[in-house]
DNA sequence: CCATTAAGTGGGAAGAAGTGGTAAATAAAT
DNA sequence: ATTTATTTACCACTTCTTCCCACTTAATGG
């Protein structure tokens, strides 16, 4: 499972380290795309085949205008990267960009995807998220009587 | 079962003494996440596949903002640990500085997790709880009656 | 009450990870 | 075709992590 947070830094080959607690589980390839809330997403390849198999599968991902542009954002915009023997890949300028990545960034590991942030940018999401974790909390356990 | 408090020290290498009591039952693998009230919670990996398993058994999951809230708040910030030869484990930074955990500290075993505090935060929360102790017991049986 | 064992804590050495730079290779342009 | 630029692979240094050993304190039992 990818879970947890690492800082890292872009340097200026636009190489970044993947974090070494992820690379086992994710292996030599992976899949990145603009993600929501101003991140990327970066999947294993198997991951990303269930993902994007199931936007497109989706009946109405054709006909609805919006689907078409999540699709196109998603899908459109998503590169395959390699990871090189140290352990870095490269991140493409548009997705740099997109996700304002500067030099530090943060990666988050959200069980089956990680996610890469701007370093500031995350601290002031968790800063934010936190102020409401309790609620947040609450409504969880409300909606998943199981326990 | 976790139950009972133990005073442990942080030293300057981020390392914890899991209180030995806990060790059997917990295992040499722990999951540590942000809890609630500024403390964190330490799981076992049984226990934490629960919870997490709660948490986003819908794969729409991604697409409602408070669920990515949430889960990028838990498990992005979650930590699964190795506990060392003789009982210790890595408290990651991030999760030190949002407990507020210096050197003194305090487990407390709730059932089936432990939580983490700051000792003094520990203490004082004790100290506020018993004050209203009999009120709240009142209080949980007048909510909970078939309990 | 003393002896023995276990638990908690500290420090140093070996190893791994992160990052920066250089050389080689490929692609592009004149 | 030669030169220039850009990318990829490789090497090296530094920092951080992990492992191991040792000491101190607390707990247990005779």
């Amino acid at each position: 499972m990818l879970i947890g947070e690492y800082r890292h830094t872009i340097d200026d080959k636009n190489r970044l380290s993947l974090p070494s607690k992820f690379r086992k589980e994710m292996g030599k390839r992976v899949v990145i795309t603009p993600g929501l809330d101003s991140c990327l997403f970066i999947f294993t390849v198997e991951e990303w085949e269930k993902v994007s198999g199931r936007l497109s599968v989706s009946h109405s991902s054709m006909l609805s205008s919006d689907n078409r542009g999540f699709n196109r954002y998603l899908l459109g915009r998503a590169v395959e990267v390699e990871v090189d023997a140290v352990g870095r890949m490269l991140i493409p300028e548009h997705l740099r960009t997109r996700a304002n990545l500067q030099t530090s960034v943060a990666f988050v590991g959200v069980k089956d995807r990680v996610e890469l942030w701007n370093e500031e940018a995350w601290n002031a999401y968790v800063k934010e998220v936190e102020g409401r974790a309790d609620s947040l909390a609450e409504k969880l356990g409300q909606e998943n009587p199981a326990k």
